[in-house]
DNA sequence: GGTAATTCCTACTAATCCGGTAAGTTTTAG
DNA sequence: CTAAAACTTACCGGATTAGTAGGAATTACC
C-alpha cells in the first residue's frame, strides 16, 4: 500500500517544471540534476506524463518539456493516476475493466469504495501550484 | 497502491468469526471452506492476528480461533496495519524507522501526511460489526 | 494410551513488479 | 555537419505476493 517512486517522481518533475514555467523548453538533464533522480529512469517517467497530455516535447537541441496547462489546474490526482494507474485500493473498484464474482456477496466492497472516495476527493484538491508554493502546514489541505 | 489479499483476506476472516461469535473455538477449515481460501494460505494470515492479541487459539482437537473482543471494538484500520503494515502511501511517514534526507526541502511530505490523516480517519470509523452487519450503503461510513 | 483433529513452524516456488541500466535511433537548432 | 536532445527497445537483480508442502506439537475424546 505504498505510492512508487514513478508516482513520487513525476510531482518532483511537476513541481520542478512548474517553478521553471517560463515558456521555453526545460531539458530532462536540468530536471534530473536539480532533483537527483537518475536521468535515464526519468525518461521513463516522463515520457508517461507527456503521452498523457500533461507535457509537451520538443526533440532535438534546444528541446525539452514544459507544462500545457497552468500548475494551478493540475490536480494531485490526476499526476498519481497516470503513473501509478488507478487509485482505487482494490482491483474490484476498477470497473468495468475488473468485475469481481463476489461483488454482490462482498461485506467489504461499501467501504473500500468509501475510502476509495475519501482518497480522490483529498487528492483532487490539491494542484501542482500548491505544491510548488510549499507554504503549507500539515493539515492545510483537507476540503 | 492496492491492498494486498492479506488485508483484504483478514477481513474476511475477522467478519466470519464476528458471525459465529457464539464463544467456541472456530476451526479454521470451517472459516476457509465457508470464505473459499485455501486453508494454508489462511495460516499465515490468521497467524498475524493472533500474535497480535486480535484473536485467542486453541490447539488440538475442539481448537480453533475466537476474537478477543466484541467485533464493535476492532477498527477496519488496526486489522490491515497488523496484516498490511503501516498504511502510510509513503516510507517517509513511518517514523522514526524512516527518515528521509529530503525531508526539510519536501514539497510533498505534508500532501502526503495529510493523505495518511484521511484514511486512517476513515478507516478507524469502521468498525468489523459494521462490515458484518452489511446493512451500508456507499458513503454510510464517512465521518 | 492411542487416535484424530487441530494449531504452529519452516522451507520452497512461480509469477509479478520495482527501480533502474544500456545501447542505440530519430529529430532539431545552429 | 554536428551536437544536443527526446524517443525506443531490451535487459536485469531484488523484493514481494500468493500461495504449496511437509511435518511437529498440542489437545479432546474414546
Amino acid at each position: 500500500m505504498k505510492i512508487s517512486t514513478r508516482g513520487r517522481y513525476a510531482l518532483r518533475v511537476m513541481i520542478d517544471l512548474a517553478e521553471h514555467n517560463s515558456g521555453d523548453y526545460i531539458p530532462l538533464t536540468d530536471i534530473a540534476g536539480r532533483q537527483e533522480i537518475s536521468e535515464k529512469y526519468l525518461e521513463s517517467i516522463v515520457s508517461m506524463l507527456s503521452k498523457s497530455g500533461f507535457l509537451m516535447s520538443l526533440r532535438g537541441k534546444g528541446g525539452g518539456y514544459r507544462l500545457t496547462r497552468l500548475p494551478e489546474e493540475y490536480s494531485v490526482r490526476e499526476i498519481l493516476e497516470v503513473t501509478e494507474g488507478s487509485l482505487a485500493p482494490i482491483a474490484c473498484l476498477e470497473q468495468p475493466t475488473n468485475t469481481c464474482p463476489r461483488a454482490s456477496v462482498c461485506k467489504s466492497l461499501d467501504m473500500w469504495q468509501g475510502l476509495y472516495d475519501v482518497m480522490r476527493d483529498y487528492l483532487s484538491g490539491i494542484s501542482i501550484a500548491d505544491l510548488a508554493a510549499d507554504t503549507m502546514e500539515p493539515g492545510n489541505f483537507i476540503i
